[in-house]
DNA sequence: TAACATCGTTTGTAATCACAGATGAATAGT
DNA sequence: ACTATTCATCTGTGATTACAAACGATGTTA
């Protein structure tokens, strides 16, 4: 019943910065499963249920629950039951808006420390994008479309504003996967050659415009097929 | 030890819904005494020692404190002991820069549901202000003017963007409380009557002006003061 | 005097138990 | 045939318990 637990590491000094904590490893699966999508939006999750299968007891799965309900990424009802997060047509607006503002704006911040590694793994990474969505794969185009973005923000050193960022995705991954799912990925078109170009050239205002017109690109016109009716 | 628990109501239908929950009280109570400064930056809470305050058991009020860390109102250390946020020079200019993002923006779009009776309330707010600036009241003042901030804010129905400005509020409720108590209430200038002003006129460009112009006067003057040196 | 080691205490973590409300399907009544 | 009701089960909540790691004061050694 403890299989999650019972690492332990034997390094004396910094046992404690390696120990595995269950209620962490439960919370970074159910973080990974909800901005990939793998849930539906609406889904309703029990805590027994995740501590079956998570092999756990029901406390751990509670706070890591208590956390995603705090980010936005799951709704508790008024019976406390909790669903993973659904879209509405004005939560969609609110989303585009908060992104457009938050993310040209750490990605202007990145710009500075975006060195000639981190611009190879930003072509390497949309090279993976474009193999996915010849394949048609949403899931991995969403993971990696993911990544590429945060490999952007997080050169920017901005801790605060990149868990409002996560938050906004927590929220729309659920609601992005199903739309994929259903439109496939033929559709989709991005700005991430754009953007590496901006950033090649060091230019601030172009990387904003690109990051700002993926935004559109990827939510505003698949939205209307969903929201329209 | 269950003092907080037993208020259980007798209604039928609705019973779930006023529900006392416990841990949902303490989130409350501790989400309060954070965002108004009653904590020190840095200060160490402990589960047990909550739970002996709260008169209830550390279960709910680990639920709370994730809560809390998740909106980063707390910080969990490496040892997993968990301490009221600190500030330091980049997160500050972090917070400063996401909030003349999102709060403008959020005020713009509150403007158009800013009736007379909530105009009303917010020079009424104003005069209280004004009252605990000349009386000396720091956390008067505090309370005070997030009151008039979020009095504007929640007009808009934006839920989610509101949640990550309570967010951010939530990050430097403390650190401000330390400022204003060393510094003291007469140096306080705000940009509110321009802002009541600006809605009275319904103008947007000038109430986003007010509001960006409040978050300077409110924070970039006086934290120079403590992160100087 | 100062750095280190030791040991009792405190603290976080997770499992288990108990209980009340919610759920949902079977049953009874119209 | 359909609605209302009842009851067994499921589920969330909170207290208690057990355990290991961290803390802190005391004593020891260089």
């Amino acid at each position: 019943m403890r299989s999650l637990v019972t690492k332990i590491n034997v390094n004396d000094k910094k046992a404690s910065v390696d120990r595995v904590i269950t209620h962490e490893t439960v919370y970074e699966s159910l973080y990974e499963a909800i901005i990939s999508g793998r849930f539906e939006p609406g889904k309703i999750l029990t805590i027994r249920g995740l501590a079956e299968q998570f092999n756990v007891s029901p406390m751990p799965i509670r706070e890591a629950i208590r956390r995603l309900v705090a980010l936005g990424a799951l709704e508790m009802q008024s019976t406390r039951r909790v669903a993973v997060a659904q879209m509405t047509d004005s939560r969609y607006r609110e989303i585009v808006t908060a992104r457009t503002l938050l993310e040209p704006e750490i990605a202007a911040r990145a710009l500075p420390n975006l060195n000639k590694q981190l611009i190879q793994k930003l072509e390497k990474i949309d090279n993976e994008i474009d193999d996915a969505i010849n394949k048609g794969e949403p899931i991995l185009y969403s993971q990696k479309n993911r990544e590429f973005h945060f490999t952007i923000y997080k050169a920017a050193n901005c801790p605060i504003m990149l868990r409002l960022i996560e938050s906004i995705w927590l929220q729309f991954g659920p609601f992005m996967r199903i739309v994929i799912g259903r439109l496939g990925t033929s559709y989709i078109v991005d700005q991430h050659i754009s953007a590496i170009t901006a950033i090649k050239n060091k230019d601030e205002l172009a990387l904003r415009e690109a990051i700002k017109n993926d935004i559109y690109d990827g939510m505003d016109r698949i939205s209307k097929e969903l929201l329209g009716h």
